[in-house]
DNA sequence: TAATTATGCAACCCGGAGGTTGCTTATGGC
DNA sequence: GCCATAAGCAACCTCCGGGTTGCATAATTA
């Protein structure tokens, strides 16, 4: 049984952060830039002039999986990653949701300051 | 002297991370939550109810103040932190932008497969 | 001035994140 | 069937992030 608002609220905060912390590393949001052309790519392919390991990748993949903001298919031997939109909605409505409350308080502000 | 591109872009890519990093952990957002009702709060308030440490906040506050989310002005002996709207919008920016290149390259698919 | 309150600073602990190496397992092409 | 290629798995290393404790310092207030 959920208290309506807090508990709620937390759990959003959960996802929120998890798909803000798989963005919070320079690798993973190159390879993000990489997969929003559209096309899928393999491992290989996104492992191409990079310094890092194949494994290395992989791993970033796994985090940007579990975040939601990309999924993997096999096709043949090779494992294609594409974008997936949604959690960058997410979070583009976490991020209106903040500056609208921001906004308000500011403008509650004025309005005290100069009634 | 800057490549056109590249190099401009991994700069920027470095900032966007720093950011999405700080807002990733459930403490931070927590605080960010707290602070854009728009009253700037001392440490000691921000630490009421949460389960943590004062100093465990204070060091939240200070990754949260150095990826310029938020802002310390002390004021008597006690510091008090406010928001600091800009990341958010530069977030909201880089968002804004890896939907638009996948949009479009949703579009050129589309366009693709009816031709 | 003495006691209280709000912070700052530093050392320390622990677990997990990022990265590597080495080996095994599938697929595809010849 | 053989060889090259793409990927998975597992162990291991290192370092930093989140958290704590303990003590020192500045500002209030009685």
């Amino acid at each position: 049984m959920l208290r309506r608002g807090a508990s709620r609220a937390s759990g959003r905060r959960q996802v929120w952060a998890a798909i803000f912390a798989a963005l919070g590393d320079e690798t993973r949001l190159l390879l993000v830039a990489k997969l929003c052309g559209g096309e899928p790519r393999s491992i290989a392919q996104l492992t191409q002039g990079s310094q890092l390991t194949r494994q290395a990748i992989t791993k970033h993949l796994r985090v940007l999986e579990s975040a939601g903001i990309v999924h993997g298919m096999r096709r043949g031997r090779e494992n294609l990653f594409a974008l997936d939109p949604e959690p960058i909605q997410e979070l583009k409505g976490y991020l209106d949701l903040v500056a609208g409350q921001w906004d308000q308080a500011l403008a509650r502000l004025k309005a005290f300051v100069e009634e």
